[in-house]
RNA sequence: GGCGGUGUAGCUCAGCUGGUUAGAGCACACGGCUCAUAUCCGUGUUGUCCGGGGUUCGAGUCCCUGCACCGCCA
């Protein structure tokens, strides 16, 4: 009955160190593997780094260590950080573990024995003291990118993939499954780009060494995308079927950022095609962020440091930000003032003081006893209505990946608890010991909606939402019946909350 | 240069197949409540819906054109 759900992230390149970037894809994903848990998915969460390459055997050579003691040295701080921000992925792939070189090799063994990888010659622009092949169009006045030096047209010997040959199979692929690559925009681009016509790959290199090894060809390194992208099915075992690999493959999403989409829309359903795997059902890009206005850069000094966030703000305040501020797959701003804003008045304002005005309530009125309800009223049970009308909607929206719209749903909600508390008056009901019944149906009304409102906001906060249904007497953990009306029971102690997100006052930011 | 997209209140954006007085959140102003983290609720102001032309009984919504910005490709 269980059904699974696999979901992953790009592997991150130990070339560099996490920003919020790398976070805000990881969040997406936790965010959705925590909600398929709560709905009874078995689910595999992967995330990992890429470490092989050119650009990692020169850094670790220029600090005078070797390139697994340079990856060892980042993955950590990519492991700290996921733990940071409570990120609840299954497995950690690392491309230098054997069980990845292992898929790989037999990956491209396989796909050359049938014909689709053969043996060429690479032909472009190359830069002799980066050690750096470029294309035509990269360089700046026929002049290396990256150093200014004048390149030469070099030839180099390499196996190449026959992407060409899946051209008309990938565009009708694309064409039979709208939802295939999203968002709409960016598929777009990639009809228009295969339109064009799809070239062979080069998919090996002689001119550095740290990589997988072509099986039987010592001399070439397997291209790092390669190499990459196989980790997707790597890291289930492939190609064993019967373990994990057999069990979530294909995947339900990738998660990336706009700027690989081409790799995982193009050059990884071509591989897959080759090796007669099926195609991950849906490959989605989200924007990029850009930081008080400005594009995040090294040189500009405005990278944001996650660990200095969420020392600052809470990693759920971090978390809830992110996925709240900007639609999945529209490019964003990140500043200091919009996160303060979105704490204060969503985090600070609706969520926690209704929680907080409804715990005093219930501890004044009954001593934090919950009522058994009576009838409800018409304003109850329109109460009641858009509380159970917000699962279903919360539920469509995760599906399609809008975060952003899943927590306006949940938020509309919200509002409308404080609204109900307003319209209906306890205190005023309070001064009537004949109303008293009524008194602990409004109650229990207000509980009960918050209860699944944190039923449904523990894939977006879990320490949140675990410390605000503790308050509830509510300890375990959330799934798929608590979000049914009617799990509060009557009796239970309800203790008055401690504000769950002070207000920051403003001006007090560095 | 080719293809695609965007341009709607001070800000960020919704507005599907064209149909009465163009919406939301934030911000701002005023009013109300007092259970609550000076929180909550209500009311209200601002819009040549980028410019121009066209189709239509009727267009923010379709067509043409101009401008601006953005993305992909070259």
């Amino acid at each position: 009955m269980s059904r699974t759900f696999y979901v992953t992230t790009p592997i991150y390149y130990v070339n560099d160190v996490p920003h919020i970037g790398h976070a805000y894809t990881t969040l997406a994903a936790d965010v959705i593997a925590r909600y398929k848990r709560l709905k009874g998915n078995e689910v595999f969460f992967l995330t990992g780094t890429d470490e092989h390459g050119q650009k990692v055997e020169k850094a670790a050579n220029a600090a005078g260590e070797t390139p697994l003691e340079l990856a060892d040295r980042v993955v950590k701080r990519f492991q700290a950080l996921w733990e940071k921000l409570d990120v609840s992925y299954t497995d950690f792939i690392r491309t230098t573990q054997e069980r990845h070189k292992n898929g790989v090799s037999h990956l491209f063994a396989q796909v050359l024995a049938q014909g689709d990888i053969y043996l060429g010659e690479y032909e472009d622009w190359y830069c002799t003291p980066c050690e750096t092949f470029w294309t035509e169009t990269q360089l700046i006045d026929y002049k290396c990118p990256d150093c200014n030096r004048p390149t030469e047209k070099l030839k180099e010997e390499s196996y190449f993939f026959r992407m060409s040959k899946y051209q008309e199979q990938l565009l009708a692929h694309i064409e039979a499954n709208p939802d295939f690559i999203q968002p709409k925009s960016k598929r777009n681009e990639i009809i228009a780009f295969v339109k064009e016509g799809l070239r062979d790959l080069s998919i090996s290199r002689t001119s550095f060494k740290w990589g997988i090894p072509v099986p039987g060809n010592e001399r070439h390194v397997i291209y790092v995308w390669f190499d990459a992208l196989a980790n997707y099915i790597t890291a289930l075992g492939y190609p064993d079927q019967s373990g994990n690999f057999g069990k979530f493959w294909p995947v339900d999403a990738h998660l990336i950022g706009k700027d690989i989409l081409r790799f995982h829309a193009v050059y990884w359903p071509t591989f897959l095609m080759a090796a007669g795997l099926p195609l991950p059902r849906k490959v989605f890009a989200h924007g990029w962020w850009t930081v008080e206005g400005q594009k995040m850069s090294k040189s500009l000094q405005n990278v944001v440091e996650p660990n200095m966030l969420i020392d600052k703000y809470g990693a759920d305040a971090v978390r809830y930000f992110l996925l709240r501020e900007v639609p999945f797959g529209l490019d964003g701003d990140f500043s200091h003032t919009a996160l303060v804003h979105r704490i204060n008045s969503d985090l600070a304002n609706d969520l926690g003081n209704l929680l907080n005005r409804s715990t005093a309530m219930i501890n004044k009125y009954f001593d934090g006893i919950v009522q058994t309800p009576g009838p409800l009223s018409a304003l109850d049970q329109a109460y009641r209505a858009k509380t159970e009308a917000m699962v279903t909607q919360v539920d469509a929206h995760l599906d399609e990946l809008a975060f952003s719209k899943a927590l306006q749903a949940i938020w509309e909600v919200i509002s409308a608890g404080n609204k109900y508390i307003d319209e209906s008056a306890p205190w005023a009901l309070a001064k009537d010991p004949a109303q008293h019944e009524r008194l602990g149906t409004i109650m229990y009304c207000s509980l009960e909606s918050q209860r699944i409102i944190y039923h449904l906001l523990a894939a977006f906060m879990p320490k949140t939402a675990t410390k605000a249904l503790s308050y509830l007497s509510w300890d375990a953990p959330p799934t798929e019946a608590g979000l049914k009306w009617g799990g509060l029971a009557t009796g239970t102690k309800i203790t008055k909350a401690e504000p769950l997100f002070p207000r920051i006052e403003e001006g007090t930011r560095d």
